[in-house]
DNA sequence: TCAGAAATGATATATTGTAACCTCAACCGA
DNA sequence: TCGGTTGAGGTTACAATATATCATTTCTGA
């Protein structure tokens, strides 16, 4: 169990709640956003735009530019659908779409899962601390690197 | 006054430390290293590799390939002398090169100046979740972007 | 002084990220 | 119905960041 107690989806329920956010922040669910969503979401480590943009190629029988999953990607990071794991210039479905946490990755240098904490009194020490600074529009960006359980 | 009370240090100094740091690793002090680290000290934000390969370049008259700068970033960061900002894909030269702390950075998406935090708690509580969570050889992160009170 | 190791040079290539401009369809008011 | 606007995605070109490989030079220690 994660150490928060929101909503953690996996599967079908994910997308929808992927779904429900987007349309929430009056942004359109299209087919190409659908299917870059469902990539991602099937990734057990953080993906690449270039990833994905294969892998959506391939679904669609298509070339999907890199460029146009940037554009979604960005967007899903706007809109809280996914992350961005800026110590893997990659990117993670957000496995609760709906509620604001400063998530916390952890990477596997070894194998390149990542897993995901929240723990909203540690991410918040982090953002008193920048403000405290004289900081603003504060946005954390809190990575551990190191060797999962299984690789160590 | 900085959040801890290490030996902070700057101008040559800074570079003294450094060089006693690198020898003291076991590695050598070239002038290679030297002209790059001194580039990399004269910069106010985080400096890209090509950015420092572009000044050492013209400080040297001849063309340095950032392969090499690369090579010698990647051995100041193993030693301590220098820091990766992974969110903007970039190096500052460490102001304490002597001991060792998790840094937080604080970048401003504006002007782009890293502003240097040193928390112990803060970032001992981070890897204490890491570990916590199985992960072994951890090396946290620990980065905020948002506007400095200058850019507010 | 010489052999091996370490450092750097040179070149090529891989990966990641943006910019500019175009097409198309949906929508909306005149 | 018409014409204008908007948003999504396509296409191409390019910029920025990072690594791989092998050659050459420099340093070090016996
Ligand atoms: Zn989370
Ligand atoms: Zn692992
Ligand atoms: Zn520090
Ligand atoms: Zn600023």
């Amino acid at each position: 169990m994660a150490l928060h107690h929101h909503h953690e989806h996996g599967g079908t329920a994910l997308t929808d709640a992927a779904q429900a956010a987007l349309v929430n922040a009056g942004e359109q669910w299209t087919d190409m956003r659908a299917d870059i969503f469902a990539v991602l979401a099937t990734y057990e480590k953080p993906a690449s735009a270039y990833d994905i943009a294969d892998q959506v190629s391939q679904k669609r029988g298509k070339r999907v530019a890199p460029n146009s999953v940037y554009r979604i990607l960005d967007l899903f990071v706007a809109t809280n659908l996914a992350r961005r794991v800026e110590s893997a210039n990659a990117y993670v479905a957000n496995s609760h779409p709906g509620c604001l946490h400063d998530c916390i990755f952890l990477i596997c240098d070894t194998c390149g899962t990542a897993t995901h904490l929240d723990d909203d009194r540690l991410s918040g020490s982090v953002r008193a601390a920048a403000e405290g600074a004289g900081f603003a529009q504060v946005r954390p960006v809190i990575e551990v690197r190191g060797k999962c359980a299984d690789c160590d």
